[in-house]
DNA sequence: GCGATCATGGTTTTT
DNA sequence: CCATGATCGC
């Protein structure tokens, strides 16, 4: 399709490609969209939203617009609002799958045997229930713990797959058999509460459009266009459900890149977007290839790795940016030494001019934040780590949500036994074990039950009083309920169960914090029409972005950072073992290591300007120190786009030769023993003088020694606080209250209660 | 019923 | 090493 040139041109075409006005003008038949990082996906995806609308090719209502983060959801209808206007208010099908979910099942919820009002259960609650399923089932708990469970029954949910669909040989992976039962009983249960978990979510929708025909075609009728982003990433349910959605109008368009797909662990398949044309005859491919975000040497090194992987789709990703620096490979002797390095080229950008905002350090595990975030409270570098415990995760918020839970549907047991000894009223295992005992028999949920065992004498007198209690109060909030605003009874809720109080009397660091976010929480609420709807939301969409703040250094896992972008990138701790990780490399073989590598071709295309790459020589693990290989994925990156700029001696060539020497790319790597050779290679250490390879006792040492030496360079302009002394007791943030037992210049030495004696800025502490 | 002490095991985590 | 969970003694 032609159209006329500039001046004819609506709004939303403006400054896209030639390819991207293609996806965005392809409006019929089955259409993917192959777009490489940085290619302006999102552009073209809102474009071609805003098109099909603009052109009255379908009304906001008959369109399904998914995707798999709340973010992206947000994004879109937000860039979409900008290019047509209002129309996105009525755009009732764009969200997450598992809202759309949420949405169809509460439409449909007695087809599944729920009612609309069902509530969606956490992590957390799943796992309480799975515990005690298997309890009852007479299993021993460590032997088969209830992670292990649920991680299967999330597999298998996943994969569509219901107790029916289990087969023995499924079964067979958990306590012998005893999978398929307890899968069973776990979906009994859950219609019993009322509730369903994320997965049923999809599975549930899954089972309803496959069994009535006629819900099916009202949704088929209903979605005239049918728009997926990041479709590497979806799972098997979530493809049954768009194939069955898609069947009858084809007119479906898929975004996404196969060499971005990361998440194979938590069940998306790859094989949905390397089959697309299989499964969509006559579908039209589109590759969407001009990088507008990086430099040619960071596009070089990127495309130089993953092109190692076999079996992608394949495309060339091309910029008309300068070429701009070279990516570096730094080698450092340990992580302290990696954290020291980062926090110092961090200081000389940030005298260059630059903002922390556009810096970023990903690692590939959690607990690598921690180096990072030990350092830069010692120099006093803001930074922010995302990721860890989203907001409704969070202990409080899960309490105080469990509250009004509790409130608004009164079958919820697992909410009630989350509140019935919290904040402590004495009521035990042993209380609530006759409650549950009474419950069982009269088939009642536990609250009616806990009124009923009241009549009876069979608590002690003192658990009595503190039951009869709890339950007046719950009467009294759930008749008040329909005469206050939601908000104002979530506040009366917290108050007179005890439960702010609870957190007003804790000494500790966090309890500030989670008073704050309970104000948070019940602010929050206003903006919702009902506590149900607020209660939806909350269990889907809330998530932790604070309000912006002064500007901070980004650390965050890789995985999280996907779909971001920063001028400068830090890429941590590329070494054998931890990335590629060892487990991923043991448990997944190719298949892992090619996932793992897909990670690395995200990572370094977070950058914008410049990446960093970082491996260390020796690193402690579990407290232990280990030597570590550099990363095989440092090998792999095309020498002329990098600059190596190790800190010992020798680096490159060494490494370099060292992998290619290797012929099986599973060959083990070094761990534990202390003297494996490659670290010594890398190093340059000779092995042949005497005194020249290093035992595991030397090294030990070391760290600790090249850490200390380098610690006082970092203060400058500095201003002495006059309000701290030797002895004093000061607060910090992150570690709570402590004693000043030194003071150097602005650096202070402090003996943490909870966090032990650390060296701090003063600027991070007050007067406590 | 609650806190303190020991044992255990430890990637990634969109919803 | 260090965070979490189960068991033990009050």
């Amino acid at each position: 399709m032609t159209l006329p040139a500039a001046t004819q041109d609506p709004p939303y075409l403006a400054g896209l490609n030639a390819p991207q006005r293609d996806a965005v003008l392809t409006t019929e038949g089955p259409v993917l969209v192959l777009a490489g990082a940085g290619t302006g996906k999102t552009a073209a995806l809102t474009a071609r939203l805003a098109h099909l609308l603009w052109t009255r090719r379908a009304y906001p209502s008959e369109i399904l617009a998914v995707t798999f983060t709340n973010k992206a959801a947000r994004e879109m209808k937000e860039r979409v609002g900008r290019l047509v206007g209002s129309a996105v208010e009525g755009m009732p099908w764009l969200g997450t799958f598992h809202a759309i979910g949420a949405k169809m099942l509460r439409r449909h919820a007695e087809l599944v045997g729920l009612q609309s009002n069902f509530t969606i259960l956490d992590t957390d609650d799943q796992l309480r229930l799975l515990k005690q399923l298997i309890q009852a089932a007479g299993l021993d708990e460590k032997r088969w713990p209830a992670r292990q469970l649920g991680g299967l029954i999330d597999n298998w949910k996943n994969k569509g797959l219901t107790p029916a669909d289990i087969d023995a040989g499924e079964s067979e992976h958990y306590a012998n058999g005893k999978g398929q039962a307890l899968y069973a009983a776990y979906q009994e249960r859950l219609r019993a509460l009322n509730a369903c978990d994320f997965g049923d979510l999809l599975l549930h929708v899954l089972s309803i459009l496959k069994t009535h025909r006629d819900v099916l075609e009202s949704y088929q009728q209903r979605f005239r266009y049918i728009m997926v982003d990041e479709y590497q990433d979806t799972n098997s349910v979530q493809y049954l459900w768009l194939r069955l959605l898609a069947q009858e109008r084809k007119n479906i368009c898929c975004v996404g890149d196969d060499d971005q797909s990361i998440y194979s662990w938590r069940g998306a398949r790859v094989e949905n977007i390397l089959k697309f044309e299989k499964d969509f005859p006559g579908a039209k491919v589109i590759r969407l290839e001009q990088n507008y975000r990086s430099t040619p040497h960071i596009l070089a090194a990127a495309s130089g790795v993953i092109a190692n992987n076999a079996g992608r789709l394949g495309k060339t990703l091309w910029t008309e940016h300068d070429s701009g620096e070279k990516v570096r490979v730094l080698g450092v002797w340990d992580g302290p030494e990696e954290a020291r390095r980062v926090g110092e080229e961090i200081e000389g950008l940030q005298r260059g001019g630059a903002s922390l905002d556009d810096v970023a350090i990903l690692v590939r595990a959690q607990h690598q934040t921690r180096e990072f975030e030990d350092r830069f409270i010692a120099i006093g570098l803001g930074y922010r780590i995302v990721g860890g415990f989203r907001f409704y995760e969070r202990q409080e918020i899960r309490d105080a949500l469990a509250y009004l839970r509790v409130v608004a549907q009164p079958a919820d047991d697992l909410a009630f036994e989350r509140i019935v000894n919290t904040p402590k009223r004495g009521l035990g295992d042993k209380a609530l074990a006759k409650v549950h005992q009474l419950a069982r028999a009269d088939q009642v949920p536990l609250t009616t039950a806990a009124a009923r065992i009241l009549d009876t004498d069979e608590l002690t007198p003192q658990a009595r009083r503190a039951l009869a209690n709890l339950v007046a109060d719950l009467a009294r909030w759930r008749a008040a309920g329909d005469a206050l605003p939601h908000p104002e009874l979530a506040r009366q809720i917290l108050d007179e169960s005890g439960y702010t109080a609870m957190w007003q009397a804790d000494r500790t660091a966090e309890a500030a914090g989670r008073l704050e976010n309970l104000n948070e929480l019940v602010r929050a609420m206003e903006e919702y029409e009902s506590l149900g709807a607020f209660l939806e939301h909350v269990s889907l969409v809330m998530d932790n972005e604070g309000a912006a703040e002064e500007p901070k250094v980004t650390i965050m896992t890789i995985h999280a950072a996907k779909g971001l972008e920063f001028d400068t990138v830090f890429l941590a701790g590329w070494e054998e073992g931890l990335f590629p990780s060892q487990r991923a490399l043991d448990e997944g073989g190719l298949a892992s290591l090619e996932e793992e590598r897909r990670l690395a071709y995200v990572a370094i295309t977070r950058a914008r300007r410049q990446a960093i790459i970082l491996h260390a020589a020796n690193r402690r693990i579990y407290g232990q120190w280990t030597s570590s290989l550099p990363s095989r994925f440092i090998a792999e990156l095309p020498r002329e786009h990098v600059q190596e700029d190790s800190t010992m001696s020798g680096g490159e060539s060494l490494w370099r030769a060292n992998w290619s020497e290797r012929a099986d790319p599973f060959a083990d790597v070094s761990r534990g023993t202390g003297r494996g050779p490659g670290w010594q290679r890398a190093a340059g250490v000779d092995m042949s003088k005497p005194g020249g390879g290093f035992t595991s006792r030397t090294f030990t040492r070391e760290p600790a020694r090249v850490l200390e030496s380098r610690a006082s360079a970092v203060s400058f302009g500095a201003k002495p606080r006059g309000d701290l002394s030797l002895g004093q007791r000061v607060f910090h943030q992150k570690f709570g209250y402590g004693e000043i037992v030194e003071i150097e210049g602005n650096k202070l030495e402090i003996d943490f209660e909870q966090a032990g004696r650390k060296r701090v800025m003063d600027s991070f502490v007050t007067a406590g």
